[in-house]
DNA sequence: CTGTGTGAACCCCTTCACAGCG
DNA sequence: CGCTGTGAAGGGGTTCACACAG
């Protein structure tokens, strides 16, 4: 098995839109799996789910081979070495900081337990909420707390989603307290030092992509 | 003014990496706007927002010419320019379709109306919450009279927030109901036909990608 | 004979550099 | 003189095509 690593230290050398991808694959295989289906090739990954079939195996080779020549990849098999690659072995700790509407419903979300993520506590600077619980039970502290928190609870990500003023400010009080892994949700450009990483999820810049291409088709139509 | 269109129709030439930016400048422009400022250069406008200055005016020339030479551009004037090339003119009412914890948050997020989207109803199927409101008051109705309320009351978007395994037949109604643009909350490929616009909105990707970034950090500092 | 792994070709996007306008 | 608008250069990602392994 041949991994390509080019540089010694941990450079930046896969592309984010390799990774997302093997998320995606990652997805797929799962649910091929749950399907009773043992082995595929990355042709019919491909059929099935919209890619090229040579990216599938561009974006593995990045990693090592884990295919069988003239046969495929076994389902189960390159969906573990996904898991491995991403990172996702153990459960990954979560904070959400921001325990407005937006903040208690992504801590409470199914989903994220089912993918490895646990949203373990909820963070916000309203005194008011602190002491009380989500829904689904995720307790909300007192954002001075965070950084002691985060040690004693090994948290690894901050999910951030307060009012775009205040995303800055909530950035740093996270990198402070050891975090080295963001996602914000509010529609605002963050800045943080290197080493760590900011994912953005931002749900108006989608919207206003899908408002261009209805107003892009009204023009057509209107021709 | 020149306006670069090469096709007759309404064909896809811009990029959505394009239209995506032009969002994120919108974004940069209203936060100048509040400051006070009135003009700005492209220069600035990257050096303040980590952009190329370059890449800030070749997404300009796509849709026209909007600076003015030796100046910069007109804070609030490309604001304006940039909106209506969106299609944000009048507000754009959306469906949310799935009332869980995540559709009902989404139902209620104040950055929606704020940036020119209104979430008019929630749909679900089950009867239990039909009749409902969610704590902001968006009324709760049946999936089922969704073709009837898109016509009605003119809806342009349908958000999804329903669990995997049911996100292709709620699109497959979206469309039905003659919806052309959807945003997916869901971890799932949906498939749509030809001139409907699906845009994804993973975190469970986003949450990967950070995943990744931790793990090779780790292996880093191992080394 | 089937399907992987991979060099090479291709294409698009980004960045540079500068002519030209205000 | 400053900054836009834009052709040209550069870089990266995607797709093609095929040698080769099973």
């Amino acid at each position: 098995m041949k991994v390509r690593n080019k540089k010694g230290s941990g450079a930046e050398q896969v592309s984010e839109l390799t990774t997302s991808r093997l998320s995606i694959y990652l997805r797929c295989l799962d649910h091929l799996a749950t399907a009773g289906v043992r082995t595929v090739s990355s042709q019919s990954l491909a059929a099935q789910f919209g890619f090229n079939a040579a990216q599938i195996r561009k974006d593995l080779a990045w990693f090592g081979e884990f295919g069988v020549r003239g046969v495929g990849y076994s389902v189960q098999g390159l969906a573990a070495h996904l898991r491995q690659i991403l990172g996702l072995g153990d459960p990954i700790r979560v904070a959400v900081i921001g325990a407005g509407n937006l903040g208690q419903a992504l801590a409470d979300y199914p989903g994220f337990p089912q993918y490895g993520f646990v949203p373990v506590a909820l963070f916000d600077r309203a005194t008011s909420k602190v002491g009380m619980h989500s829904k689904g039970g995720v307790p909300i502290f007192h954002i001075k707390r965070l950084p002691a928190f985060v040690r004693r609870e090994g948290i690894r990500i901050a999910m951030i989603a307060v009012p775009a003023a205040s995303v800055q400010q909530v950035a740093n009080a996270a990198v402070a307290a050891g975090l080295r892994a963001i996602l914000n949700f509010a529609p605002a450009t963050v800045t943080v030092p290197p080493g760590v990483k900011v994912k953005n999820v931002d749900v108006t810049v989608s919207l206003e992509g899908l408002a261009y291409h209805l107003a892009k088709t009204v023009h057509a139509k209107t021709n």
